[in-house]
DNA sequence: CCATTGATTGAATGAGCATTCAGTGAAATT
DNA sequence: AATTTCACTGAATGCTCATTCAATCAATGG
């Protein structure tokens, strides 16, 4: 049917693609790999098969096999943390529905598929001996952390409520976040995302009943 | 100074011991090694000069690297299992002392060193790829959300609280028990036990108003 | 003492893997 | 059409590592 003709179909895949292209085939099959072998488990030769490029083709897009990990991890990071922020950046929300946006996001599915939690814990079992993991996430995290700690305080002053320690709910939500992800890749028949934005909002309802119903 | 006898000083080690106290020694090098390079980083070669052993121990007094590091797992769970399991066997504690008790547990120094962490979330990595950690973990994790939920259970009667839900909360503690662990690996500096323990109290604290207090 | 048993040793083996690089081929430029 | 450029290929290289095993050594029993 279709003859040589470049510009109708964009199904022939040509022998060449720009560096972007690459680069993302690539860290998609590393995830790939990695949710289904480990990061002790993929092998370039696993990771180019996956994407169905040439062994070769790693390490010309990617300075090593390390440095492809690093990507992956900062994909992965990015992509969740541009989710709750293009959420909360709408000026119309009140405190509590940014939190709320920043719950949901933490376990939307796009987020947390099993395959991505897996990967997810592949880089934080190695995060305890490579600063490298442990310093790039964190920059994130902080700031996630930070700026619910903020939402809080800006809940706490409009109920006027009393008691609740904003630096300390921020905390046990972010433990919260990490803690049903991680039950959520290991029992994924018990946990799953929705119970966990239910739980979480549950607990923010017990310290906020003017500001969250369940 | 001392002589060739060998009952009066035990330092002296002789060149044979007995499996068990080889099979221990290479268990805590093995800890020892992933905390300081992760799984992956784990060579025999590495594990038997920690022990200061030679290489060919460990295929001696295990299957395989493998049975080695599930051994290695398993110990660590046993060892956390038994403390809880040891603190709430007590007839005299209520409900909220066992609870109390569980918590502690969980962020025992012996148990949630920084070393340790590092441990569990190597091994967390893995899971999602390997179901034969995941099903041992599971075990004693099950045994002990269905022990909360059931003290859970028993206060809310106590108290006749009304709202909260047992399983809902048992399966909030366990997130927040493995959450608080992972910030603990990843930011020492800002989670600590202590704080852990105070924040889940807390959270106990807001649901079981007589029971608890911060 | 010698023999036997069982723990211990570490060199040798072989498999797996990241990385390199000389070469291929297709597009872009002349 | 010839040349240059650049993505791409995959065999070859050299290293690391788990596992094996023949030899060693120490204790125990005869």
């Amino acid at each position: 049917m279709t003859a040589t003709t470049r510009k109708s179909d964009k199904e022939k895949k040509p022998r060449t693609a720009p560096a972007e292209v690459r680069r993302a085939q690539l860290i998609d099959a590393t995830i790939t790999c990695i949710s289904k072998y480990g990061i002790s488990g993929t092998t370039l030769t696993g990771v180019t098969k996956e994407a169905g490029l040439s062994l070769g083709l790693v390490n010309f897009h990617f300075k090593s096999k390390d440095a492809l990990l690093t990507e992956t991890l900062n994909t992965l990071a990015a992509e969740h943390r541009d989710l709750w922020m293009k959420a909360i950046e709408r000026d119309d929300l009140g405190a509590a529905d940014k939190l709320t946006a920043i719950v949901e996001a933490q376990f939307h599915p796009r987020i947390c598929s099993r395959k991505k939690l897996a990967v997810w814990f592949a880089f934080f079992g190695e995060a305890g001996h490579r600063k490298s993991y442990r310093e790039h996430s964190s920059r994130f995290d902080i700031e996630r952390q930070e700026i619910c700690a903020g939402l809080c305080r800006q809940i706490i002053v409009e109920g006027a409520y009393t008691g609740p320690d904003p630096e300390g709910i921020s905390m046990t939500m972010e433990a919260m976040f990490d803690g049903f992800w991680l039950n959520m890749l290991m029992y994924p028949a018990t946990f799953t995302g929705k119970a966990a934005v239910a739980q979480v909002r549950t607990y923010l309802a017990t310290l906020f009943p003017g500001h969250f119903n369940v």
